[in-house]
RNA sequence: UGACCUAUGGUGUAAUGGCAGCACAGCAGAUUUUGGUUCUGUUAGUCUAGGUUCGAGUCCUGGUAGGUCAACCA
């Protein structure tokens, strides 16, 4: 769990964000006695994805290296968005990245306590009934340039707003036709202190109150109050609550309450990559990706489901930092969190994507010759796995190339190169079919070149994969690329859909060839596939259909060699 | 045409009035039975104009640029 942080101040000590610091500048004059306790609150409609998770890694993180406790806590004050499907998955998610919440709490399990403020607000003259129209509302508001009207309705008496309120909470009122405001400044220059909506008639069913309610309280009236009621002591949210928060204090201050003060952070943006739930919904509703675990998708389960690991996501967090200005995060950095994480753990396993057929013709028919192959040049505990060699083999079809460039040091007609853990081999002869295809290669190999070693001490340059024919299973392979093409993927042509800058080609699927053992893992479990990339086993595989999912690629500087 | 927030290499993020550093990306080299990893070196930055100060990325003023706010969403 321990977080490396890279920036170091001039002193030697570990650099720290602005929020480090107003909560040691806050523990060092007693403020609250010098606890922290911070909040995680998501509204259950869709979800997490990897913004939330720096959300998650902030708000745990914080409260866990100054001695304090996180809640979490849904904000479920919109039963017409809002599911239990999307409370379970959030919980799991965050358990997973390796959180765990001191409470978990609903904003909904203060709806009484809420209802009872606003009757106080009606009785001190700070909140009235309006019977305006949506429209009216919206008219009558103004515009950020231009001060607002009154409601005819303002000045009513606390009287006839407590009997109008109550036959709200009763059920008289159809929905739109009433709501409760705040009595504040209709010219206010922030337009949130224009007399906001505190409540408004919703005649739903609530997945938690059930029916018992059809009113329900706004995100101002009921976040701050929320925080509250919990005593939080920092409340961390992202820059566009920025002008909420003389709202989130005005209500405190009216209400003489735990005064829990919010801060704001600037929201993760990831090149390539949509972060809205609407449109993530979207993509998901409308076919585009299998479901909000599709490991295209930039959500938690994605993420996981692709082969992402929660030390990777939390070092990822880490690494971006905290800031309140504007970011756009380059895709690079998150691919290189799970490349670094991986690159230690996974085990090496060989496979082919694309087979060539390769006969040694100096290998004896029959014979069988067992290798042992190191599990990982990393870790030195993870051991050795038996591999074969045979007469027969499989390369891959990238690893041959007839008319070889300058630098490509793989296989070509009478080049040699070595079978990675096995013998350097010789390309004789090029078999092809009547059209012209290439299909196999008849090859001769070096008896005295095991363990690294050659006949006469030569070395070749090309090291590459390979599989016995008679050590080798089919196995599915999904290769993933990123879901849109353009840098920013909300950058697309006046009038086009936001959609038409999806990537055709986000998704290949192949059928490779994998090592026998293989057929023994279970989903989640992750390997280096050599110079493949990193690989998963996904939820679909079993053992007659083994399924797995590129995680990442490993650096190519060859594709950067064949550019030049 | 309002209020508020923000401005440091390509991208992020430090420097709390005193040598502009770190990471990712890029480039070059060394090592390597993965064109991986590791290691070394390297390119590149304080939006602008004034002011305060012995000294300004940092404080002040103006400008410029970007963002947020006009849901009975959160």
């Amino acid at each position: 769990m321990e977080s490396e942080n890279l920036n170091v101040n001039p002193n030697g000590e570990k650099a720290r964000n602005f929020l480090e610091e107003i909560i040691e500048e806050d523990i060092k004059n007693g403020k609250h006695g010098g606890r922290v306790l911070t909040r995680f609150p998501p509204e259950p409609n869709g979800y997490l994805h990897i913004g939330h998770a720096k959300s998650i890694c902030l708000n745990f993180g914080l409260a866990q290296k100054y001695g304090g406790k996180t809640n979490l806590r849904f904000d479920d004050t919109n039963p017409t968005k809002e599911d239990v499907e999307y409370v379970d998955s959030i919980k799991e998610d965050i358990q997973w990245l390796g959180f765990q919440w001191a409470n978990e709490f609903y904003a909904s399990d203060y709806f009484e306590q809420l209802y009872q403020w606003a009757e106080k607000l009606i009785e001190m003259d700070l909140a009235y009934v309006d019977d305006q129209s949506q429209e009216d509302i919206r008219l009558n508001r103004g515009t950020v340039t231009q001060p607002g009207k009154n409601s005819p309705f303002r000045n009513r008496s606390a009287e006839e707003n407590l009997d109008l309120f109550r036959r709200m909470r009763a059920g008289e009122f159809p929905d739109g036709s009433r709501v409760l405001r705040a009595k504040i400044d209709m010219a206010h220059p922030n337009m949130l202190m224009r007399d906001p909506i505190l409540y408004r008639i919703i005649h739903a069913h609530h997945h938690r109150t059930g029916d018992s309610w059809c009113i329900y309280p706004m995100y101002d009236y009921a976040h701050g109050q929320s925080d509250s009621l919990e005593q939080i002591t920092h409340s961390i949210c992202t820059l566009e609550f920025d002008v909420h928060r003389p709202l989130y204090d005005w209500f405190i201050e009216k209400l003489e309450i735990f005064p829990s003060k919010q801060h704001e952070f600037a929201r993760l943006n990831l090149t390539f990559t949509v972060m809205s739930k609407r449109k993530l919904l979207q993509l998901v509703q409308e076919g585009f990706v299998s479901g909000w675990d599709d490991p295209r998708m930039p959500t938690i389960c994605g993420l996981r489901r692709r082969g992402y690991t929660p030390e990777s996501i939390r070092a990822f967090a880490d690494r971006v930092g905290i800031a309140k200005r504007d970011n756009v995060i380059d895709l690079s950095l998150l691919e290189f969190c799970i490349r670094e994480d991986l690159n230690k753990s996974a085990q090496r396993r060989m496979a082919v994507l694309n087979p060539l057929k390769v006969v040694i013709t100096n290998f004896p028919e029959g014979k069988q010759e067992e290798i042992q192959a190191i599990n990982n040049p990393e870790d030195e505990a993870a051991g050795k796995r038996p591999i074969y060699f045979s007469r027969e083999l499989y390369i891959e079809r990238d690893d041959f190339m007839e008319n070889p460039p300058k630098k490509f040091f793989r296989l070509a007609p009478g080049t040699e190169v070595r079978l990675r853990y096995a013998y350097l081999i010789k390309c004789e002869e090029v078999i092809k079919d009547a059209e012209g295809n290439i299909t196999e290669l008849r090859c001769t190999y070096d008896p005295q070149s095991a363990n690294g070693g050659s006949s006469d001490g030569r070395k070749v340059k090309g090291v590459i994969h390979w599989l016995a024919a008679s050590h080798a299973v089919k196995a599915e392979v999904r290769l993933f690329d990123r879901l849109f093409q353009n840098e920013d993927p909300d950058d697309v042509p006046e009038g086009t859909d936001w959609k038409t800058g999806l990537n055709p080609d986000s998704l290949r699927v192949v059928e490779g060839l994998v090592e026998p053992a293989l057929q023994e893992v279970k989903p989640l479990d992750h390997f280096q596939f050599e110079r493949l990339g990193y690989f998963s086993v996904d939820y679909d595989s079993k053992p007659g259909h083994l399924v797995f999912n590129r995680t990442a690629t490993l650096k190519d500087s060859w594709a950067k060699i064949a550019d030049k």
